[in-house]
RNA sequence: GGCGCAGUAGCCAAGCGGUAAGGCAAUGGUCUGCAACACCAGUACGCACCGGUUCAAAUCCGGUCUGCGCCUCCA
């Protein structure tokens, strides 16, 4: 399996710190609002690995944090005259629901920066200790940047180059600091602010160091996949590496990760743009899982268009998907519970190359929608080859491939059979004896009360199917 | 200014040296009372443009044009 490495540029084999299992710590989200579709993007790409990796028989250990004390959520408390604590519990509950509309998994621990600020003020500690870090004297504690040899090798900038690009975009407020590049690990409260009490000053953490210190306690001092969106490269990640890797003196993570953005109408999302949705939105108008799968239609690290058309063309590939297995389940009502013959056996055998298809292309980093290609090869085969003729063994086996597969990319084609609706049956008994009878206008009536109920009908040659909408 | 990415049919999107996957849409057909689903058929003499390397290039190299991202809170 291949994995792009951020870090080299290239895709390398994955090879895990240790045989069997899989460390993976994915940035999660500040939680000061609703989560917006782009946010969606790194939650299903990297939830699509780590289910990949699962179904390679890796035991993967999920981290994703929520950040949970921050400029912006103190700002929206002010706004609202409560507490950033009320804020983000808040967010974080309705981000969870969003998840789960978009079929990611609940990671194995999400950790609370706010939970964690005691780990924070060690790795400070020892930052300082070591000469990384140095308290200017109204309290704030930056990192030394410069002491830090490789910084820069995550997002490949020079530093030097860097120390240019600032000195144009000068910010206020930097007084203490011994140098432009260093960054803040600890600032000072400000009247009103949720604050900790530290050996520099009462005050909160630096953004950055909550993923050190997260990843550390979860996870190790090293760990195989560090994932999030591109524009975390820098300097988040980065300072991130300069963070652990002082502290820890190890490499911190073997491969780094990095989705690509997702647009609007081809335009970055932006608020004063007009153009910034969140999950929450959409949801009342799409099925989430339209938008998981629309998501996983690219290959992660391609920047990705969102629009109402596009999102159209994927209902309508899911659709597809999600027909054929209804289509399996019932043939599958009606088959015969005979031994497989040899020519299903033979054309089990054949599905094997679309598996096949499918699987080098999630290890070929990721790429679902070769994956997605594949399985679409392997519906049509289901579509060609299967028959009212076919043993309850054939139908069952092939509709597991299909739902194995779609599971991976957290699709659900399979809907929980619900119990037989006698007033839906009954109607459809009517519609059919009334077709029998040539009494067209009212089967068609009969149609429209149904498609009103929310229920579509589809006259197949095995007899009447009927789904909801 | 520095660093980097992309340009493949109407749309989306794989392919990354061996002669253009897949999906959506549209068209014609099969099935059907009609519809829906499904299936079948054709659908890029060509992969932004110009050169070069090679027996062979969408794929490698050089240049041009266009779009985009990061360098600053940001998925």
């Amino acid at each position: 399996m291949k994995i792009y490495n951020t870090l080299t540029k290239s895709k390398q084999e994955f090879e895990p710190l240790e045989p069997g299992k899989v460390k993976m710590y994915v940035c999660g989200p500040t939680v000061y609002n609703y989560i917006h579709i782009g946010n969606a993007r790194p939650m299903v790409v990297f939830d699509t690995v780590r289910r990949y990796l699962e179904y390679k028989g890796y035991e993967v250990t999920y981290i994703s944090n929520f950040t949970d004390v921050d400029d912006k959520i103190i700002q929206r408390a002010i706004e609202e005259g409560t507490d950033a604590d009320t804020i983000s519990k808040r967010y974080i509950i309705e981000c969870k629901k969003d998840m789960e509309g978009l079929q990611v998994r609940p990671a194995t621990i999400h950790p609370l920066a706010t939970e964690e600020i005691p780990g924070m003020l060690e790795m400070i500690q020892t930052l300082i200790e070591k000469g990384y870090a140095y308290a200017a004297s109204d309290g704030t504690v930056y990192y030394r940047t410069r002491k830090f040899q490789e910084y820069g090798k995550l997002s490949h900038k020079n530093i030097d180059d860097l120390q240019a690009g600032h000195r144009e975009i000068k910010v206020t407020g930097s007084e203490g600091k011994e140098d432009e590049l260093d960054f803040v690990l600890w600032k000072p409260k400000k009247e009103g602010e949720p604050y900790w009490t530290s050996p520099w000053c009462d005050g909160r953490p630096g953004w950055h160091i909550e993923c050190s210190v997260m990843a550390k306690k979860y996870l190790g001092e090293e760990i195989d996949i560090h994932a999030g969106g591109e524009d975390l490269i820098f300097p988040h990640h980065e300072n991130e590496i300069a963070q652990s890797e002082a502290c820890n003196g190890k490499q911190f993570a073997k491969y780094w990760m990095h989705n690509a953005f997702l647009n609007i109408d081809n335009k970055k999302m932006s608020k004063s743009a007009g153009n910034f949705f969140t999950v929450r939105e959409i949801s009342e108008k799409i099925d989430l899982q339209v938008i998981r799968f629309f998501i996983l239609s690219a290959h992660y690290r391609s920047p990705l268009n969102f629009s109402a058309e596009l999102v159209e063309a994927s209902k309508n590939g899911l659709e597809r998907i999600i027909t054929a297995v209804e289509h399996l389940n019932y043939l599958l009502e009606n088959a015969q519970n005979k031994v497989i013959t040899e020519e299903e056996k033979e054309k089990l055998i054949q599905t094997e190359a679309f598996v096949r298809k499918y699987e080098t292309a999630m290890e070929d980093d990721f790429n679902t929608a070769d994956a997605i290609a594949a399985l679409f090869e392997l519906v049509k085969y289901s579509n060609t080859n299967t028959s009212s003729e076919n043993t309850k063994e054939y139908l069952q086996i092939l509709k597991k491939k299909i739902l194995i597969l779609c599971e991976i990319l957290g699709i659900v084609a399979e809907k929980e059979t619900c119990d037989l609706d006698t007033e839906i049956e009954a109607l459809i008994a009517e519609r059919t004896a009334a077709k029998k009878e040539k009494d067209f206008a009212r089967a068609d009536a009969i149609r429209s009360q149904l498609l009103e109920m929310g229920i579509i009908l589809k006259d197949t040659r095995e007899g009447v199917q009927w789904k909801r909408k």
